[in-house]
DNA sequence: CTTGCGAATCGTACTAAGTACGTCTAGCGT
DNA sequence: ACGCTAGACGTACTTAGTACGATTCGCAAG
């Protein structure tokens, strides 16, 4: 009973409730459906509400990405660094597929929330532990990042063309083509890429190896 | 005289003039500040006739990506394909780098224009006469464009923080440290980042080379 | 030089979205 | 029981995209 009246009265509404039902909107429905009004009737409330809880729209989007971030596993101390490196690249691409509106955002913020700033200690102390001197740090990790982000990006770029026609887009796309205007596109597209086994996502755990294979040499290098 | 009268009364406007202004506009001011409205003032025109040009916004901001990857040097022909490669992705990150807005829209654009596909064709050939077989292809074309791109978002992202005020916002970036709750990131800044000589962009070499130079063994891997 | 046609331009206005401001109300402590 | 305050709400202003119809301009033909 108490619960019931709780439930509805005091705490109708907090800032993790908001945030909560804003990345399920923007997750289901794009970030271009995640508007105020939008919001506040996913929550049951209206509009001006929302403000009372949350300093305007710049501030819930900030509040997002930082959640974002909060998902994101942390480089696990006790593994080697290159496995523990993996084991975060991963996951950074797990959790921005899954909130693929998120990725242009990282972008735009220019407020760190204290979950971004927590994951970036731990990826930082993770190359100091490997070994690398603090320049090798800083390009490490610009390169490591740099691939998570665009491979994230390119990743959220194909899951929007997938879901929206499909059949249409490949027809626009292909009425585009002068037959043979482009020969070598059209071979990847045909004999590669439209295969069913193909899988974009595929060449992120190269490219990740590649990366960490030509770290690990950097570090041998610094070694002799 | 004719010229005058051609130059003020003819081709008032143009799709291309229109997108050259846009472009400008988003440069100068930022992507967020390129309104319909803002436009035709720069042009010195009214609104709505800048939409007897061009097809709404989105087909405005289509044509802006598609002229942006007109910007960008296809691989040359004339150079071994690390090289050729090489040439085109610093020209990608330059050309990304002085059109900062453009980034976070290569993502939300599914309408790929005429010069898109072209350079997506010259950089298909290029990993092609590699050698590569065609699921290697796929992957170094995955691999290199998501870090390009990547980097180019975090270029962009630094750019901002620089342009916005600097000092109020290292301030602000300070204050949400706690005394040491960040030392790795702390002493990294200390030593590193915030010296006088570091360059982030010193970082966009170091990692083509690393994933060229990766490419590269893979490429050796297939031939033995 | 006049006239008329079609393309380019513009004025008006509607819709969607963010949000400032003032009011109202529920539930708490006194 | 009563008033005080945090939270919720209604209204309305502002900015932005854009549909629709009227208007104007430049050129070519008479």
């Amino acid at each position: 009973m108490s619960d019931t009246r709780q439930d509805v009265r005091k705490p109708r509404l907090s800032r993790e409730r908001i945030l909560d039902a804003a990345m399920g909107l923007a997750d289901r429905d794009g970030i271009e459906a995640l508007t105020i009004r939008a919001l506040a009737d996913e929550l049951g409330t209206k509009p001006m509400t929302i403000y009372h809880h949350i300093d305007g729209k710049e501030a819930l989007l900030d509040g997002m990405v930082d959640a974002v971030f909060s998902e994101m596993a942390k480089p696990p101390v006790e593994l080697e660094w290159r496995d523990a490196l993996r084991v975060r690249c991963r996951s950074a691409r797990e959790v921005l597929g899954r909130h693929p509106w998120s990725v242009p955002l990282l972008e735009s913020r220019h407020h760190p929330g204290p979950e971004l700033l927590a994951h970036h200690e731990s990826v930082l102390v993770t190359l100091d532990r490997a070994g690398m001197p603090l320049p090798l740090v800083a390009h490490a990790y610009a390169v490591l990042d740099s691939f998570v982000y665009g491979f994230a990006m390119q990743e959220a770029n194909l899951a929007v063309q997938r879901g929206d026609e499909d059949a249409e887009l490949a027809g626009e796309i292909a009425a585009a083509f002068d037959p043979g205007a482009y020969p070598m596109m059209t071979r990847f597209a045909m004999e590669h890429a439209m295969r069913p086994d193909f899988n974009f996502g595929d060449s992120f755990d190269v490219g990740l190896d590649l990366l960490l294979d030509g770290l690990a040499r950097a570090v041998d290098r610094e070694r002799a």
